[in-house]
Parts: C-alpha cells; structure tokens; sequence
DNA sequence: TATAAGATCATCT
DNA sequence: GATGATCTTATAG
C-alpha cells in the first residue's frame, strides 16, 4: 500500500486486510479487499472500495423462469425512503422459487424499518460497517438475510436512505402451504432435528421473521441478491387487489435495550385484525381505531 | 393469555 | 467472551 494510501486509510480509521486463507470465513466470496472495521463514520468509505456494494446475480435464464417471475416488482418500488416501503410491502406478495423449481407463496402482513445510521437499534447505526451488515448498504431492494440466536434467520429488504432496511415479520401462506409446514415441523436445531410437538395451523406458519425464513427456506447465503433480478425470489402486486386500509403503526419488538427513543418509535408496520400477524399492540390499536373495541 | 426459561452459535468487541 | 431485530415449551392465573 503506498504512502497516500495508508495516510488516507489512517485518516479514515479504516483498517483493510488483503484476503488470506486466514482471516477470510467462508461467508465471504468478494476478491477485493475485505473492510474488517470501521470506525462511525466511516460508512461513505464503502462507496470506493471496489466491489463491496455490488449485488450478486443469477437472473431467470430459462423461459419458464422469466414467465413466472415476469410479474416482479421493479426497482422503482423498492427505491424509496424505508418508512414508505415497509407500509407499501403490506400486501404484496412475496414470491419464493425454490432450486427444484416448486414455488411458495406468502402475502406480507407485517413489517419494521430499520432507519440506518442515525436508528439507534440498526446494525447500521452510527455507520457501522461489518462483512454481515454490507447488504444495508447496497443498492433499494436487495436481500439482507442475518444469523441470529445462533440457529435463526432474518429476512430483510434494502431501501432508499444509505444503511436502511426494512425487516419482514410475517406472512400470511398463500401457496406451497404444505411445504412449508415440511419446512416448519423440524426445529431449527443443527443437532436435535426432533419434530414441533404438534402440528402447525396455516397462521403460524409464517408469523414471525424467522418462521418466515424457515417456511421460505432463506438463508444468509442468500443475501446480496435482488429482488429486482434474481430468479429466486421477488415481489409481486397482490393479484386480489384488495387494497390494504387499516394499518396499526405501532414500537419494535426486541429492541428494548437500545433506550426508550428509539425503542419506542413506531417503526412497525402490520395489517390491523390479520390472523398472521406475530403480536398485535392492543394499546396501539385502540388508539388507532377507538370505533372497533377490542 | 401472559410470562419465563432454555436452546445454540455466528458475529462482533 | 458476551450477545442477540427469536422460537418453543412449560407453568401460572
């Protein structure tokens, strides 16, 4: 690295390992220099580091596949400030083609936005930037999929603001519902594959962000990909049309700790009386719709 | 219906 | 070494 270089990434606390079999895990295919910690404010640094923004691409190739999916939403729903498109996802109909070609279906019914830098609960806060969080920052409409209590997913969609995304908490199954019972009935446990001790009504399938991710078997292999392009997985408009009216805006679950301001802020999003929705805010409700008693 | 506890490990500090 | 944008089961009321 020369002299200006090091100056530059000293000036930006930016520390760069060139990858090694050492230092690099498997999760991690990019060629470029791998970012392995940024201070706070260091996030625009992303933008000229080659490569580390762009999407990973496996376009619908045969026929078939740009049939199917020839309905997708494009990219100008996605690019638009987090808030709006958590609230636009509500019913839409998330689509999802899996490898030996069945296909699932589920109609989004609860969302939450995660602002970015300035959320105090995102994992972009402050501009954090980590080889887990990268797909934040990329282009609206990419896919950021988490590994969390070490044997859960979370499914999450990129939006317009830098370091925003939008996390998908519920589904109500529409299609391929016996699959993802299949996909449900076994725990999500590496060792104990033991069976749920009973089986699943068709609401519970999808109620909550990682029963999402294990119905629609998304992993964190997926992240990086687009909504936009990728034969896998997109978002279609509701083919019933029913426009969704009564929307409870409401706080975010499990974020307790990150303090009262932003605990607080009423960044989720869900259909009002929808049997799908993983927990329902009564105080909320009834202040949103005193006319219908709980 | 509500609450508590335990599972389990990649990720980050 | 601590933690977590969760889920399931058990228990209490």
């Amino acid at each position: 690295m020369s002299k200006t270089c090091n100056k530059t990434a000293k000036k930006l606390n930016l520390k760069i390992l060139m990858k090694t079999e050492k230092n690099v895990k498997s999760d991690l295919t990019l060629d470029a220099p791998v970012v392995r910690k940024v201070q706070s404010s260091d996030f625009d640094s992303l933008k000229t580091t080659p490569g580390l923004l762009e999407q990973l691409k496996d376009a619908p190739s045969t026929q078939w596949e740009i049939d199917i999916s020839s309905c997708r939403l494009p990219y100008s729903f996605y690019n638009v400030p987090c808030q709006i498109l958590a609230k636009n996802l509500l019913g839409k109909v998330l689509v999802r083609k899996l490898e030996n070609g069945a296909i699932l279906k589920g109609k989004i019914v609860e969302t939450e936005g995660y602002l970015g830098l300035e959320d105090k609960a995102s994992h972009t806060y402050q501009g954090k930037v980590t080889p887990r969080n990268i797909p934040m920052y990329m282009a609206p409409g990419t896919i950021y999929v988490y590994f969390t209590y070490g044997m859960y997913h979370c499914f999450n969609i990129s939006s317009q603001e830098e370091g925003s995304a939008v996390l998908i908490r519920a589904l109500e199954p529409l299609e391929g519902i016996e699959l993802m019972r299949d996909h449900r009935s076994c725990k999500p446990y590496a060792k104990v594959q033991k069976k749920l001790s009973k089986e699943l009504k068709e609401h519970e399938l999808c109620n909550g962000p990682s029963k999402v991710c294990m119905a629609m078997k998304l992993e964190k292999k997926h992240s990086k990909y687009s909504l936009c392009d990728w034969k896998e997985l997109w978002i279609e408009e509701d083919p019933t049309q029913e426009v969704v009216k009564k929307i409870i805006e409401c706080k975010r679950i499990g974020i307790d700790k990150v303090g009262q301001e932003w605990a607080d802020k009423p960044l989720r999003y869900y259909i009002y009386d929808h049997k799908c929705v993983s927990k329902k805010d009564k105080l909320a409700e009834s202040i949103q719709f005193p006319q219908y008693k709980n």
